[in-house]
DNA sequence: TTCATAATTTAGATAAGTCTAAAATTTTTA
DNA sequence: TAAAAATTTTAGACTTATCTAAATTATGAA
């Protein structure tokens, strides 16, 4: 069994080895919102138990076991996230702090019946792929926005940017997961991008959030 | 807000209190697992956050705002184990540990939108009463079979044990929440009791049974 | 390649919650 | 009602997870 803190710390850690490299201690203290002596800390602690490789200075990464922990969490966290939305009507920009609760409680088997009970999802409301019981999934082949050619069209399903403002941001734009984008315009000067939705309605957005919005071709 | 340990302490204090006397730290060090030093140190704390009244030697009592927080607890507690059970397809004497962690997720808007989903259920899986979003509740009539008069026959509402074996074995018997029964006989050896249901079947069960099975007439 | 800077670790401290052992208080009982 | 027993509190210590400040190691610019 795995402390709050310890689990919070392997799913940083997964989430930053993403860019499959070593992962910094600063990366950590940044992401956990914690100073980097008490990231130290816990890495030691971690590294007793066998749930990262851990060489002073060096950075680390997850062993097999620690990523089975960090992705079970990540599991629960997804699974959770689509049932606020699709059950109790929570809309997409407001279930990642109760999510961020909800991932540690710890029976297996709650949530395994969770996951039958929704019919076993395959994406969480931000498109993220929920990984199965076994913690199998497949890492999301999404490409923003931005690099689209004009007239080039695709599938909004995913937001790299997770922050409620941007959801809400893109919600009011009826930019939402399933909506069928083309890009009708790239302004040179700034890229900022114009598309075009299902009804014929433009929309303008910003270099930046069309660097934040995913799509599947 | 309150921490974890501070919301099991006003929990387990509301439900020593029902027999509303003050509460003795050794009651309380019994029903935390505890040492009753641990239990003067947090008393204090509580005492401090004017959670409880407590005088040195005298006991606890919750004060209005205590009281609130630990029936807010309960009513998590209840409304989880009621979605285990209902949704999610848990037995009765499987959902227990399960809730003792459901319950100190903090969102309270999750909890209202947990009871409108599952269409404000009034009473958890063991027939205890599910406080609304107002920590309003009836507190439960019930009496147990062992009150009931030869030949008198109630339905069954609830159990004062709740202990997965006990539940485990009244399931086996057939003596679930809403099943009627008829006292046939009262052994006046042992007081244990012969109880008639639905289909007719008789099935003997002993005093202490009888004094933890709850019916409503 | 050496020195300045950035990153990381160590040392020592703090807060929450718990513990044991000893002291204080209350309750029981003779 | 005074001594014995039970209960409760205090004192001091431990663990987890955190912090600040200082020391160490790595990096990168000249």
């Amino acid at each position: 069994m795995s402390t709050l803190a310890e689990e919070n710390y392997l799913k940083s850690i997964y989430h930053l080895s993403m860019g499959d490299e070593n992962v910094s201690t600063n990366q950590i203290a940044a992401a956990l919102n914690t100073k980097a002596s008490s990231v130290t800390d816990m890495l030691k602690k971690l590294a007793d138990k066998a749930l990262i490789n851990y060489t002073r200075y060096q950075g680390v990464s997850l062993t097999p076991s620690g990523q089975k922990i960090a992705v079970g969490i990540i599991r629960k966290h997804r699974l959770w996230e689509y049932f606020l939305v699709e059950k109790l009507n929570f809309k997409w920009d407001q279930v990642h702090d109760m999510a961020e609760e909800m991932e540690h409680i710890s029976s297996e088997e709650l949530i395994d019946r969770l996951d039958k009970f929704m019919d076993y999802p395959q994406h969480d409301p931000h498109g993220e792929p929920i990984p199965d019981c076994n913690g199998n999934f497949k890492s999301s082949e999404l490409k923003p926005v931005s690099t689209l050619e004009l007239n080039n069209s695709g599938v909004i399903s995913g937001v790299r940017d997770q922050t409620p403002s941007f959801l809400q941001y893109l919600e009011k734009q009826e930019l939402t997961i399933g909506k069928k984008v083309k890009v009708t315009e790239i302004i040179a000067f700034d890229h900022s991008v114009v598309l075009q939705i299902e009804n014929n309605k433009e929309i303008h957005i910003s270099r930046e959030a069309a660097n934040n919005l995913l799509i599947a071709l």
